[in-house]
DNA sequence: AGCTATTTATAACT
DNA sequence: TAGTTATAAATAGCT
């Protein structure tokens, strides 16, 4: 019989134990962020995102975005210690060399370039099509998404046919 | 005698034991935030600030910041946890009110680092709102467009209202 | 969502 | 700052 309480360092695969040790174990690690906090005098900001994409946020200051730029200023200082500065690379608004559906890639480029009260009706017309082409798609891809989702409860556990890892 | 191990919860006012017990609970709060990474494959963000301004991070994902960016997308949607991605939960838009540039970014961004088919039910479901908030206020501003339009035209002006459809 | 058997985390002390 | 140990807490597997 498996060993209660004991920890095996690997991805839990089955996918309700997963979920189960999952509410758990964040609760716990948002309690320890509090008490951290709380008890040290330390400033905290922690983000969780389930595998499911619901996100679960704590932050001891007034908000998560106040810990975050006192970070980003550390950064921006030097901080040596493990990592560097891949700060801007995010900040590069260009789609190219992502695989995302060309849809979004023309609104994503067209809107970093125009603002909405700038746009003539022409391309109010041209806007409002591609985002109801992206809507159509995004909406598609929950059906897919969700179906497959019952087929796999109906299974019970199986393996991971479709879960998309994050890294 | 003070029992061992319990936990009083409020601020440790002597300064010596604060630093202690910072350290060893710093280094459990990151442990705790490893393993629910690893283990239940969600994605974690943690920053901690120690008293005397010191940096530390966890990041399960390649970096900080692109977890930050992922919860800068949620928040402008609301990102209430308990909220499972009914029907109903879909039809509620939370990101209305926001301005329609802050949304068109919010979409740009997200398209430059997700594809769509690496998308989970989670982030589909904001999308859906995001874009349909984001018609919502194309059509919007093009009946505004288009009723200033008849009125120019009204007062003689020599603008092309022929080419314009409200749906 | 509750219930133990265990494993972990950790407070005080060295 | 690091190790030891007595206790408190967290939590895995079940129901």
């Amino acid at each position: 019989m498996p060993q209660r309480g004991k920890v095996e360092l690997k991805r839990i695969e089955d996918k309700t134990s997963r979920q189960v040790r999952f509410s758990k174990r964040r609760s716990g690690l948002f309690k320890k962020a509090f008490e951290l906090a709380l008890l040290c005098d330390a400033e905290v900001a922690l983000l969780v995102f389930s595998p499911s994409g619901r996100l679960y946020e704590y932050s001891s200051s007034s908000s998560i975005e106040e810990t975050y730029n006192r970070y980003k200023q550390f950064s921006l200082v030097g901080k040596d210690a493990n990592n560097r500065n891949t700060n801007e690379a995010a900040n590069n608004n260009s789609c190219e060399g992502s695989s995302t559906s060309d849809i979004l890639s023309i609104i994503a480029q067209w809107c970093t370039s125009r603002n909405i009260d700038q746009m003539d009706d022409g391309e109010l017309d041209r806007m409002e099509d591609l985002l109801q082409e992206a809507l159509r798609q995004v909406q598609s891809r929950k059906l897919q998404v969700s179906s497959t989702e019952r087929v796999e409860a109906a299974n019970g556990d199986q393996s991971e046919t479709n879960n998309i890892s994050i890294n």
